[in-house]
DNA sequence: GTCTATAAGAGGATAGAC
DNA sequence: GTCTATCCTCTTATAGAC
């Protein structure tokens, strides 16, 4: 990869930035290029110089998003605790469950579902984080079907936390549906 | 209630399904006056004197949807056999997971999320399907507190499921949730 | 690289005839 | 109640000067 041979390009961070702000708050569909030239403070002629379309930003953001939240994961599943410990931590993770999920409620917005190339961005950050909490699971020692099933429903589980909480407004219904999914997750099994 | 003069009209009810139907496609937010007007073959004058404004015609369809959905849960949970199976039939439900849930994909739609009485629809609709699983856990003896935890975990693996079989466009992580799921409710517990 | 001005088109709504 | 024609605004993108 050769490098860029300009200064940095700071109006081009600012751009990204404030367009996966945006991304969060709104969706991408409904994410204008007028919203992202005020809240990054940037002018329209730079924005288009930068990203000949509104579909070129979007990519370079949702790319952005995907990565960090990956990073995110990364960080608390692949930690030195025991397996159980890690799945722990990351059900009970603090989220702001109101605001929804950054990459989860793009399942929902039309820009990115009617793109291919936006699509394969959310389908491969699913893909991978069900690849990390399946190992988790495995790591102790569970046939690899049943944990990828135990990973997709953990998975799952905090997703539908952030739809629930939306819908109600309310923190709480993420609170319940973790601490269900948890204690189904440590109890004594017998089988 | 009094009954309406006029012999059913309708337009009025080819409006609101044409609504229903692009609403789970498109979202609410997406769904244009002349999308409606194309899909219900409806004229555009008919459209506004039903509805003066876009949001009368998302009010009343996302009501009926609402209401549509309920009533087909309730005629899953509120049957006859014992409560493990309900939770087993409401879970194993067919489902069209990579269309998504009709109600669940709105709380990422603008339109819906900035205006209070829509919100309010899909609020209730979560607090009184979350009351109703609740209600069905608690049947079988377990505490109201551990029941309402595990009747959200349980609706929040549906909703994950669809989330992530949306991402995927594939309709095997929903599978793969609602198994995971399952197999965590059924196991025998020594606790 | 960045700016201002502006054009082409879609979305939402209204007017007024029938 | 329904229709066609029309209006205003916003979104997206381009043009061309600096």
């Amino acid at each position: 990869m050769t490098t860029k041979h300009t200064t940095g390009t700071l109006s081009r961070e600012r751009l990204v930035k404030a367009a996966q702000d945006l991304h969060w708050k709104h969706g991408v569909a409904a994410t204008t290029p007028r919203q992202v030239l005020e809240r990054s403070g940037v002018g329209q002629g730079s924005l288009y110089h930068h990203f000949p379309t509104k579909r070129d930003l979007s990519l370079a953001a949702v790319t952005r998003t995907v990565e960090e939240m990956l990073e995110s994961a990364r960080s608390t599943l692949l930690a030195s605790s025991t397996p159980p410990q890690r799945i722990r931590e990351y059900l009970s993770h603090p989220r702001d469950a109101v605001a929804g999920c950054r990459v989860g409620r793009l399942t929902a917005d039309a820009a990115v579902m009617s793109d291919s190339e936006l699509q394969n961005l959310i389908a491969d950050y699913f893909v991978e984080l069900i690849a990390i909490v399946t190992d988790v699971f495995a790591e102790d020692g569970m046939d690899r079907t049943k944990a990828q099933q135990r990973a997709t429903a953990a998975i799952a589980t905090v997703q539908g936390g952030y739809v629930i909480s939306r819908a109600l407004g309310d923190p709480q219904p993420m609170a319940d549906a973790i601490n269900g999914m948890l204690e189904l997750l440590e109890q004594k099994s017998s089988t």
